[in-house]
Parts: structure tokens; C-alpha cells; sequence
RNA sequence: GCCCGGGUGGCGAAAUGGCAGACGCAAGGGUCUUAAAAACCCUGGCCGUAAGGCAUGCGGGUUCGAGUCCCGCCCCGGGCACCA
């Protein structure tokens, strides 16, 4: 084999492994906290690092944000792109208990491993900054943070029923429970009392709400956001309970359907119920509340479940009616939500009216669209349309007669009516939010301990900061104790102190914060990570923040995001920096699937136990490594899953580089789709990149022979005075265009065009090379050829790193093209000399044309009308209109 | 049920209201080779010999012109759900 065909061949190996050295060699990804050129921050959702390792799924999120970033140092952006771990959280810990091992050895050797990899396909972090969530260094502002959020009366206890998962053995927020299930392990969900830190995050819901449009997010993260507030005006009235002193404050949306509201109804947890009960209904009372404390969430959450409910015997006044109504409890009606009391109107609402039909309720219709329309007759609640009635009150009302009839059902009324009762004093308007307070307590080992100290005499008290961080103990078991209560309780040493304030002997609080706390502020550390003063130092933050992009996967749309969001108006509001919210600009990859082999499953028999119900789906389950072995292939059947580990169908960008090059890796994940779609991962498809980068690797090094280094000058000397071949001119053409095209691709991330920009390109000059006789180029062509030649590892450096930086050091160029500026985009070499017009006949091409770009749009016309098939078309009939799109088409209207 | 996406060749996908299917995969044909692989070149929506006609989930509409806009459905994916 001679030395040629060795030289012919890309080395990918040696050549990535190369040029991977050298950045690390020369620190050419550092940057600074201050440059002349303008910032770019551009960050990817920090990651958990598990044991498996990264898959190539994560890759669709790292690459595109690493190709956006690459660009912009190009572009003379000082570009900030971090890379640190979100290391604290069960997630580790149960994986640490799992093998036994302690998570604050285990999580360093996961980091590297991820960070290895990261390495790999060529990530371009400036690996200074890497931040680990559990070390010392950081959840120390961690904790200072929390401190900053107790001082602003935004941190505070509550002894409340929490949500209780047997299975982690520890409390969940609302938000961790999906479906009345643990969100990570699918337990169903108990109710266990426990003291709970909860931070104020209601307090914030109405500037969450409005903060949205501020910033560049998709509609949809932003619309579902939006919902999980849940923000919702409407008002609060209270009901007089009969013969007691007792009032019921209830939210409606509909204050305006107050005379319609015939019964009220608490829900079973509601506080009153045992003070207003009768003597004769408590035991029914008693019966249902127990029945509904024992039915399960999800039972409770189905909507299709006939209405049930229980009298209290009690009665309240409505208000402007003056007429008594009785109170109920349901479970319909939920402590959470609201005041959890409902004034039920069962003409207007269609679960009261079902509760009221099955109760014999009395219906009474508040507005009516005929005077005839009368409540016997209907067989659902009617929520809109019609006129309100005229009511006269009876004496027992603490209002006048309805000033209100004939008004429209609408919001209008809705406000005149809010008004009118807080004149009386019977209710006032109100804004109710979906959100609640945002648990943070946990009970468990591995996470940072809130920095509170419980002293008997002064009560609860910050730990001062210049003792921060309270450090996580070395222990010898941090399994979570299953009594509740967390690991820290059990060391006497850490829970013994003093109390800050008085001296004297108290107990340090022992739950840990939850993972949204460390990731609701890593971003900012990024920005001055290895400051020992301050969590931040104001001046990097105003510098890098807020962050330009960031990217990540859509299951954070609402929790973290909106935590994050939250601490950063704290932040704010402390004057700690200039902005509000922390992300300008969101992006979200989509999924990546792998195909998968499994089986079919009968669907009657649920095989319940957790670790089945995660890959089974729709009849069909995963085939396990050791059925693979005894099912025979031809009865597996093949789905499309997401590629996880836990399904065991993760292809990772380790055996990905060692077979195609990581360039191909990243060429694939970028052109296979768009960014924001579902991929199904093909072999296939990273072939086709290998390929492609094979072929441009053996064009260019055909061509490189004729590169002449000066040849910038010479053609801005030569080529104006010179008149190029068709050809050349062609060439030159299609790469300005593909200049062009590329960067403003990349700048919408519409990756997957842009990459089929660089083949079309690739074919053309394919096409020309084919064409090159053997003598020796003209100067002309050389000339041409050079500026091809540079100017590709240019447009591939943020795509292909590694095969760009190669080519670029074969020009003879010393330094990484990093650095390099975008190649200049020269207008007049990309102009069109020809475009085609479209002639049509009623909208139908008859024929095209091809002009010059200047061509006259009268002459155009008398081209168009000339041409045989519009002729045709125009034998016995008439030409009616013509229209004509300068540049595009010209159609003939006829008939 | 509600909210957010989406439905275009055998497949992944392109297309500011203006040439539907760029680019790629798979396929078929060819060149080179003893042969194969690799590489390179060519063909390719459907019907029709052709002229031409029909094609972007289905049905309407707006428009000179609709994959794109509007109305009504069907299907797929994701999220939320007795929220008063």
C-alpha cells in the first residue's frame, strides 16, 4: 500500500485525540471575566452524574449549545459556556445505597467520568469553572443563600402533612407527586404530619406570571408555567353560620352567581367541619371523613366519579338572599385549593348541579337566556350566556335588593358585583393562585443541611454566616432512617450546639435542602466559581448575566425553571444584581429514541411492583439481557423508547468515537432532525456523516496542493480587473451563499439545514474537482480554490471541530482556529446572475423562465406571455389579469 | 375534558402565501476491480405510451395562487386535570 492511499484516508482517531490534547495543552477554552468584546453566555441544564455515564442523547442537548457557542467566539463574542454537576439529591443517594458505597467518594468518580466523555466529542467548557453542587466550596453559598431567603421573611417552618413516599422514605412536595405517585419511584403517596421548611415562593406568583414576557421562551413553556401558578380573580365571601359565631369564608370565580348558591359545601379536612357539625350528624360526618382520608389520591382525582357528600346539619346565610342554605362536606371540594370551602351554585356549575340533582338541592337560576327558562328542565349547569335575574332579598340579608338585573353574563358584571359586596362588607376581590409554597425540607443524608439552629429560648436562628458552610457529616449509614426523621438526627455531634444568640445548649436542624435549591443558582456561580468571599461577586454577575441561552430538556419546563426564576427576583430584590430573570433565551431539545426489543405482555395482570411498571407500556415490555438470551429473535418485537439506562437501550458517544470519530457523532445529532424534534437513533445515519466527512476530507486535500497563501490580497487585486469562467464564478457563488447560509442558521438553530448547506455545497465542488483537468490550475482557479480552502475549516470549526482544526493547521497556520473570525460573507461573489421566473396559467406552471436579476418587469411579462404553452392555454379563451411577483413568478389569469 | 406540539415519498426531512419533496438514508442501474468492499457517476412521488392529470391526515373556506392562513373533524406525541 504506498503512502498516498494513507494520506487519502481521514485518521479520525489520531487526529481527535490530537487536537483534544492540544486544547487541553493550551487552555484554549478559558475565558475571562472581562474582554472589550461583547458576552455571550451560553449554558446547558447542569447534569446529575449518574454511573452509566452520558448517552448520545445527552449529546443532542451539549452539541448544538457547544456549535452556538463556537459561532459566537467566532463572531468576537467572550463566550461563557460551564460545565458543573448537580450532584446533591436522591437520585445519588440511591444509588450510593445501592452499591453500598459513600456518595461524597462515589460522585467525584461520575463527574470525571461524565467529564471524560464530555472531552470526547469535543465539548468546548471551560473546564476553570466546573462546579459540584455537594462540595463544601459551593453549598456553603447554598445555605448563605438560604439565610438571605429566612432574613427576607421568605423561609419559614410549618408543621403541616406532608406528602410521604414509604418507598424513598421521605417527604415530597406537591410537586414531586405525579398522579398521586412518587414522581421519581411511582410509589403511591401517604400523609404523614412532619415539620417542613417551606420558602414563600406564592409571594412571587403574580411577578412569575408577568416576568414572561419578558424573555424568549417557546409559547408552550411559557403557557405551562403560566397554568402551574394557576392564577385566578374572583373573590372571597363569607357565610354567617347559623346560631354560631362561625363565619365560612369561601372563593368563587363567579361572585356574580351569588343568588343562585343554594348550599355550600367544605372540604372533609376543613377545620370548621367539627365545629359546626350537629350533634345527630357526626357520626356520618365522622364516617365520611375517614373514608375520604383512607381513598387514595388517585381515586379522588377522577373526574368521572359520581358526586358524594354528607350534611353537617348546619346552615349558613347567603348573604344576599338572606335565605338559609345547608352545609355539606365532599371530597370534591380540596383543602388546598382556594379556602377550601366553595359556595355551591348548581345552575351555573356543573358539579354542583350534579351534587345538588343526586341531593334534591334546590336549582335557582341566576341568569336565564327567556324569561321562560326554568330550572326543572335542565340537565346540566349553564356557565355562559344569558341576562341576570331580579332578586329581592328577605329580611335576614345583609344587602339590598339586586341592582343587577338584566346585566350581561360576563367578567364586566363579574366586576360591578365585586364591588357592590365589598360595599356591604359581604366579600372583597381576591386573586387565588394554583401554586403553593415550595417545600424544601427533606429527610435524608445528601443534600446541604438548612443552616438553622433550634434554640428553646430564642426559637429557630440563622447559623451566623461566618460559621457557614454547616458541613455534611461523615457517617457510617446515611440510608434514610425510615422513622422520618433525617440521618443528621442520629449524630450527636452535629445536632448538639449552642445557640448563637443566648449561648445556651440547642440542636441544629437536621433535614437537608432538595436539589432545586443548589440548581436555582448554580448559573450565577458559574460566573465567579472559585469566590471565597461572596456566593457571586456583583460585578461578574452584571457582567455575564443574564444567560443568553439556555438549553435543556423540556421535563424541566416547569419546576426548575420556575424555581430558578424565583430565587433570582429574591436575588434581585436584595440588590444583589441588576435583573430579574436569569434566562433571556430557552431552548429545548427534543427526545431521542432508541429502538428496542421487548415482548408482548397481557394487560390484565399488572405486575405491579415499580421497577416493571418503568418499561412497561401498552402490552408490550422491555426483553431483560438474560430473556434475550432464551426468547428467540424472530418473536421480539421492536418499539421506538426513549434511550435510557434503566430500559437498557443507551448507545453511548464512548463506542460512537471509537468507531466513527466524534465529529460524525456530532455532524449526525445536528442534521438528523430539527433541534427541537423526537430523533430515532440509526447506526445508519452517523454512517451517512462519516461519509460525508471522508469526502470533504479527501476534496480538500486533492485541492490543497494548488493553495497559494496570499490569496485574499491577490483576488481582491486580480479579480476585479480579470473576468472569471462561468465555473469559477458558479463556485464562488455557492460558497458566499453557503457563508451566509451556515451562519444564520446556526444563529436560529436550524442546525440540520445548515448542515445540508455545507453537502450541497460539498456537491458542487465535488462536481468542479471532477472537471479539474490534470495540467496544472490557472492562476484564476488557484486563486479560487485557495479561498475555498481556507475558508472551509472556518464554516466547519463550530460543527466539526476537530476535522476543521486539522485542516486548518495543513495551510501551515500555527495557531487553533477557535479564535479564528467567521469568514467574511462577500455580497456581490454571492449575488445571483440568473433567476428563474415561474409562468403560470391560473396558478398552474406552464414554463419557466430564466432573466437576469435586472431584467425589466415589463419585458419579463411579454417573455412569459410569449411562451408556447401560455399561448396554448390561450386559444379561445381570454386573458383576464396578470399577476406578477417581482423575481418570482408571473401568472396569467384567463378564462 | 383542557392546554401545548405535530401529521409531506419506502424512511429522516426541506419549503418569507409563489417551481412541493432541498439535503441525507434505503433502493435500482452504471464506472473502476479477477472479485468484493470502498470510491465515483446516473435514476427515482403516483397514474399515463404521451400530451397531461393527481398528490402535503380528512371535509369545507379565503386567495390569481394554500403544505403554509381561517372554520369543522380524525389521528399521533407531551403536559395538566373535581381549581370553585
Amino acid at each position: 500500500m504506498s503512502d498516498d492511499r494513507i494520506e487519502n484516508r481521514y485518521e479520525f482517531r489520531q487526529i481527535e485525540a490530537k487536537w483534544q490534547k492540544r486544547w487541553e495543552e493550551e487552555d484554549t477554552f478559558r475565558v475571562e471575566n472581562s474582554s472589550d468584546r461583547p458576552k455571550f453566555y451560553g449554558l446547558d441544564f447542569f447534569p446529575y452524574p449518574s454511573g452509566a455515564g452520558i448517552s448520545v442523547g445527552h449529546c443532542r442537548n451539549y452539541i448544538p449549545l457547544d456549535v452556538a457557542c463556537r459561532f459566537k467566539v467566532m463572531q468576537g463574542y467572550n463566550v461563557l459556556h460551564p460545565m458543573g454537576w448537580d450532584a446533591f439529591g436522591q437520585p445519588a443517594e440511591n444509588e450510593a445505597i445501592k452499591r453500598g458505597r459513600n456518595p461524597q467518594e462515589m460522585v467525584p468518580e461520575y463527574a470525571a467520568n461524565y467529564k471524560r466523555q464530555l472531552k470526547l466529542v469535543g465539548i468546548s467548557y471551560d473546564w476553570s469553572r466546573e462546579i459540584d453542587s455537594s462540595n463544601p466550596d459551593y453549598y456553603r453559598w447554598t445555605q448563605w443563600l438560604f439565610l438571605l431567603l429566612y432574613k427576607r421573611g421568605l423561609a419559614y417552618q410549618a408543621n403541616t402533612p406532608i406528602n410521604w413516599c414509604p418507598v424513598d422514605k421521605t417527604g415530597l412536595a406537591n410537586e414531586e407527586v405525579v398522579n398521586g405517585r412518587c414522581w421519581r419511584c411511582g410509589t403511591l403517596v401517604e400523609k404523614r404530619p412532619m415539620p417542613q421548611w417551606y420558602f414563600k415562593i406564592t409571594e412571587y406568583a403574580d411577578r412569575l406570571i408577568t416576568g414572561l414576557d419578558t424573555i424568549q421562551w417557546s409559547d408552550g413553556i411559557k403557557q405551562q408555567q403560566r397554568e402551574w401558578i394557576g392564577r385566578s380573580d374572583g373573590a372571597e365571601v363569607d357565610f354567617q353560620v347559623i346560631g354560631s359565631d362561625e363565619s365560612i369564608r369561601v372563593f368563587t370565580t363567579r361572585p356574580d352567581t351569588l343568588w343562585g348558591a343554594t348550599f355550600i359545601v367544605l372540604a372533609p379536612e376543613h377545620p370548621l367541619v367539627e365545629k359546626i357539625t350537629e350533634q345527630n350528624h357526626k357520626d356520618a360526618v365522622k364516617e365520611y371523613q375517614d373514608r375520604a382520608k383512607k381513598s387514595t389520591d388517585i381515586e379522588r382525582q377522577n373526574t368521572e366519579r359520581a358526586k358524594t357528600g354528607v350534611l353537617t346539619g348546619a346552615y349558613a346565610d347567603n348573604p344576599v338572599t338572606g335565605e338559609p342554605i345547608p352545609i355539606y362536606i365532599a371530597d370534591y371540594v380540596l383543602m388546598g385549593y382556594g379556602t377550601g370551602a366553595i359556595m355551591a351554585v348548581p345552575a351555573h356549575d356543573q358539579r354542583d348541579f350534579e351534587f345538588a340533582r343526586k341531593y334534591d338541592i334546590p336549582v335557582v337560576l341566576v341568569y336565564r337566556s327567556a324569561p321562560e327558562q326554568s330550572a326543572d328542565s335542565m340537565t346540566e349547569a349553564i356557565p355562559a350566556g344569558g341576562v341576570m335575574d331580579s332578586f329581592l332579598p328577605s329580611p335576614g340579608a345583609r344587602t339590598p335588593a339586586s341592582p343587577f338585573a338584566g346585566s350581561p353574563n360576563n367578567k364586566d358584571t363579574v366586576g360591578k358585583v365585586v364591588a357592590w359586596l365589598q360595599q356591604y362588607g359581604v366579600g372583597k376581590g381576591v386573586i387565588n393562585y394554583r401554586l403553593r409554597d415550595w417545600l424544601i425540607s427533606r429527610q435524608r443524608y445528601w443534600g446541604a443541611p438548612i443552616p438553622i439552629i433550634h434554640c428553646a429560648k430564642c426559637g429557630p436562628v440563622p447559623v451566623p454566616e461566618n460559621q457557614l458552610p454547616v458541613l455534611l457529616p461523615d457517617v457510617e449509614r446515611y440510608e434514610p432512617t425510615g422513622t422520618g426523621e433525617s440521618p443528621l438526627a442520629g449524630i450527636p455531634e452535629f445536632v448538639h450546639t449552642t445557640c448563637p444568640n443566648c449561648g445556651e445548649p440547642a440542636r441544629r436542624e437536621t433535614d437537608t435542602m432538595g436539589g432545586f435549591a443548589c440548581s436555582s443558582w448554580y448559573f450565577l456561580r458559574f460566573t465567579d466559581p472559585h469566590n471565597q468571599d461572596m456566593a457571586f461577586s456583583p460585578e461578574a454577575a452584571k457582567y455575564w448575566m443574564p444567560v443568553d441561552l439556555y438549553v435543556g430538556g423540556a421535563e424541566h419546563a416547569v419546576m426548575h425553571l420556575l424555581y430558578a426564576r424565583f430565587w433570582t427576583k429574591v436575588i434581585h430584590d436584595a440588590g444583589l444584581v441588576d435583573f430579574d430573570e436569569p434566562f433571556q433565551k430557552l431552548r429545548n431539545q427534543g427526545m431521542l429514541l432508541a429502538h428496542t426489543a421487548g415482548r408482548e405482555v397481557k394487560a390484565e395482570n399488572e405486575e405491579g411492583n415499580e421497577e416493571e411498571a418503568e418499561d412497561l407500556l401498552e402490552n408490550w415490555k422491555i426483553l431483560k439481557p438474560e430473556e434475550k438470551l432464551t426468547i428467540p429473535e424472530d418473536q421480539w418485537i421492536w418499539r421506538w423508547v426513549k434511550m435510557s439506562k434503566s430500559k437498557g437501550n443507551v448507545v453511548t458517544p464512548d463506542e460512537m468515537a471509537e468507531k466513527y470519530g466524534a465529529d460524525s457523532l456530532r455532524l449526525y445529532g445536528l442534521f438528523v432532525a430539527p433541534f427541537e424534534d423526537t430523533v430515532q437513533w440509526t447506526d445508519k445515519g452517523i454512517e451517512a456523516s462519516h461519509r460525508y466527512i471522508n469526502r470533504l476530507w479527501r476534496l480538500w486535500t486533492e485541492l490543497h496542493p494548488h493553495y497559494i497563501p496570499e490569496w485574499k490580497s491577490r483576488i481582491a487585486s486580480e479579480f476585479s480587473s480579470v473576468s472569471l469562467s462561468a465555473e469559477l464564478r458558479s463556485l464562488r457563488r455557492k460558497l458566499h451563499q453557503t457563508i451566509r447560509k451556515v451562519a444564520e442558521d446556526i444563529e436560529d438553530f436550524r442546525f440540520n439545514t445548515c448542515v445540508a448547506a455545507l453537502m450541497e455545497y460539498t456537491n458542487e465542488l465535488s462536481l468542479f474537482r471532477n472537471n479539474l483537468s490534470s495540467e496544472a490550475p490557472t492562476m484564476e482557479q488557484a486563486l479560487t480554490i485557495s479561498e475555498l480552502l481556507e475558508s472551509l475549516p472556518l464554516l466547519l470549526a463550530p460543527l466539526t471541530p476537530h476535522l476543521a482544526e486539522e485542516l486548518w493547521s495543513r495551510l501551515g497556520k500555527r495557531n487553533s482556529l477557535y479564535r479564528e473570525s467567521w469568514p467574511e460573507f462577500d455580497a456581490e461573489a454571492a449575488a445571483d446572475e440568473a433567476i428563474t421566473i415561474v409562468v403560470q396559467v391560473n396558478g398552474k406552471v406552464r414554463d419557466r423562465l430564466s432573466v437576469a436579476p435586472d431584467t425589466a418587469q415589463s419585458e419579463i411579462e411579454r417573455l412569459a406571455l410569449a411562451c408556447e404553452k401560455v399561448q396554448t392555454d390561450l386559444i379561445n379563451k381570454q386573458l383576464r389579469k396578470t399577476i406578477a411577483v417581482p423575481g418570482k413568478l408571473v401568472n396569467f389569469v384567463v378564462g
